[in-house]
DNA sequence: TTACTCATGTAACAAGTTACATGATTTA
DNA sequence: TAAATCATGTAACTTGTTACATGAGTAA
């Protein structure tokens, strides 16, 4: 089974019209709903262990530059397929710092607390700036991401303000 | 600064009255919210990190037992503080597989898309329904950990609601 | 005495990170 | 021609995974 960067990867080729590993990279870089780091040394060795899969195939991009032009097989697209569509996977809860966090949160003393919590809402409050910042410019891919980023950080800052209350 | 994991375990240990690694293990290994395996092969090599950098002190535990009993150090206090109000680090939107997928459903085909978000609501229905049933037992970190959890896979429900409506 | 749970650990592997290295092409 | 960007890749390291190994105590 495909791995989560590896499903990214194939999404990007495929669904974004990335061309080349440096633009997958680059995706990644900047993408402000998935915490990737995009960094080389993840995003090249993915793409190498999908064409070796027969996954991904690549050919020299015309125009004298050494890209490779990069897409997305059949088998590839069977395998996004079921990546994407895998019910145990899709419905995990994922690896979220501030629940991990919540629980310790209530038992600090009440300033330590405030000043805790008062820190990370304005952290979100950042957060969502600069979120409906650049929705407008997302395409179709990024934008329902950003979107289910921008619930979810209100959702926090619900509890957070629900806890700061009681 | 400590992994997201070495903060649980301190968390473990001081938070919820774990006494060994063992337990400190189990707690992983059955925890709901959070989605680490909790194999010896990551929770033993963490646990003697932190011991190395002097966040945790251990002794034999009393009773025969080969068992160390685990204390958090006052550095590791400190540590544990610092990990668990960073805001950066807490207000990150971490790694969410249903949000990574979302775009991707929005571009299949109706009725794939509607076979793909039906599965996964079942498969969140089935999430909630564990949670509901063992968030009464939980214990005071665990419990706000569940709630958000649960308001995470709701708000994921009302999205798979409104887009399969549109 | 057999099975289960408590308890700790290592080995091989997977997959990410940062940092470094190289070189081509484009733009100021 | 100098700087920025496009483009690809490796090396050393970190930290997680599964699977295996060992042994003590407890309950059937």
């Amino acid at each position: 089974m495909l791995t989560e960067l590896e499903g990214a990867v194939l999404s990007e080729i495929r669904d974004r019209g990335r061309k080349t590993a440096f633009q997958v990279r680059s995706a990644f870089k900047s993408s402000p709903s998935v915490e990737w780091s995009g960094s080389a040394g993840s995003v090249y060795p993915a793409i190498k262990r999908l064409e070796t899969a027969g996954l991904i195939a690549s050919e020299p991009l015309p125009g004298g530059r050494q890209a490779m032009a990069l897409k997305v097989t059949e088998a590839g697209e069977a395998a996004l397929d079921a990546w994407a569509s895998d019910p145990q996977r899709a419905a995990g809860v994922g690896l979220d710092p501030f629940r991990l966090r919540s629980g310790i949160w209530l038992r600090l003393e009440p300033e330590a607390q405030r000043a805790a919590l008062d820190g990370v809402a304005e952290a979100i409050r950042a957060s969502i700036a600069a979120h409906e910042r650049d929705v407008a410019a997302a395409d179709p891919i990024e934008r329902p991401r950003m979107m289910l980023a921008l619930r979810l950080q209100r959702l926090r800052l619900d509890w957070i303000e629900e806890t700061l209350k009681s």
